[in-house]
DNA sequence: CAGTGGTCTAGACCACCTC
DNA sequence: AGGTGGTCTAGACCACTGT
């Protein structure tokens, strides 16, 4: 018995969303089973009365995702592993948020800096800028976790106090109309400066993780810089790579 | 002056592949500039004979690799810092040749053994499996750069031990026909065992970087499961993610 | 307002796979 | 041979942007 989707007309909703979005709903509730063939574009279209370029779109963007798979001459099927977290850019705090943590943050600095060299570079500011600097102390259950260095381009919002430590840096800047949508991340392993062991509560020398960012907009324009440690006991990175 | 493209219509090659891939080419050769605005949807069809949805189905593929974005009603621009790579899959060994260096491999288990708990489960075999256990030393110039060990389902291929110390392990499942096109990859900073630290020579209970990873093919089926340590001073893990 | 990209349709032919 | 997805066309209408 296949799937059954309805689609508004009525609605401003593209209706390869509304299918995409109903079609992912299934799979991820087990209505369509791993490794199962799913209709065909023709047989899909037919029922709904929507074209077959409509099902076709709805159908390509969860190939892209991830939760399709598709074989000329044989058919479309739901893959057997679909991986938990899409290729998305999350924070460490919507990360704990969701995991039903209460994170606290405790901001160290704020403050408008001269940097030069790789910071202002890296951000498409010439070899000399004046940038916000941002340092942050995140704890969760009283233990610190993280040590938190962002650098930011000057005039694009001027964050407060309070709300960098009420809300996560990502939230803070889709607030003010600036969308993250792409990042290149380094993640090495590090020991403890002296620095870092006494914020962190650890052992100097001892590991840590660190990561270095640079998060871009839609245009690809550099809109922060980061400078992370993560206590090594308590954070992991986890990622989802899809080739092509 | 616009950019002039050639399609060929006698080959076997999609013409919306051979649009997407002279634009790719005209903007990572620089001959496109970042922030440039680029022809329209209709313009590219006429002067190159071809439909527009051919066309957007060209120019759709860049968006979707970061190399282009697009606003309605005003155009479709190149982004400004296109990111070096792309999301794609790649082994260290495969870093490490294409940065001219010459890395060695060395393999000191290379076994059918008996598992059970995590690593069976983890491969979508049940709770007890026979499996290949690989564990290769890794290293460049004389010096020893990382510990890997990997696990896979039995009976997929059988790797011989001149051939896993010639090639990376991707590329030899590769020529076997298994094609990895998804991953999950865990990323943390440990301090290393004693064992780690003769075999790697480091200091015991120094940071290394550690990473997890299940592998999967088109269908989603796990085809590869890893546990690495890497030497921090000589490595780091370099991602880029795309949000949506 | 004119021009852009976003969505949608109804066809067509083809390459590939399974039977 | 029949059915699948892959490609391609020539239209159409709409939402949004900048002037």
């Amino acid at each position: 018995m296949p799937a059954e989707y309805t689609v508004d007309r009525t609605s401003p909703v593209p209706l390869y969303f509304q299918l995409s979005q109903q079609m992912e709903a299934a799979i991820r509730s087990g209505h369509l089973k791993p490794g199962e063939m799913i209709e065909t574009e023709m047989q899909l279209a037919a029922r709904h009365g929507l074209s077959r370029p409509t099902v076709r779109h709805a159908i390509q963007d969860l190939v892209n995702k991830g939760l399709l798979f598709r074989r000329r001459g044989v058919g479309t099927h739901v893959v057997n592993s679909p991986l938990r977290r899409s290729v998305e850019l999350t924070s460490l705090y919507e990360d704990l948020v969701r995991a039903g943590r209460e994170p606290t943050t405790q901001v160290l600095v704020l403050k408008r800096i001269l940097v030069e060299g790789e910071v202002p570079e890296a951000l498409n500011l010439g070899s000399k800028a004046h940038v916000t600097y941002v340092e942050r102390l995140r704890m969760v259950d009283g233990e610190p976790l993280s040590l938190m260095r962002n650098w930011l381009p000057e005039g694009q919002f001027q964050p407060k106090r309070s709300a960098l430590e009420e809300n996560g840096l990502y939230e803070l800047l889709r607030s003010q109309g600036i969308h993250v949508t792409m990042a290149n991340q380094q993640i090495r392993a590090t020991a403890a400066t002296a620095e870092e062991s006494r914020i962190l509560h650890v052992k100097k020398g001892s590991p840590l993780l660190n990561m270095r960012r640079i998060a871009l907009n839609e245009e690809g324009q550099p809109v922060e810089l980061s400078n992370h440690v993560y206590r090594s006991d308590t954070y992991m990175f986890e990622t989802t790579l899809m080739a092509r």
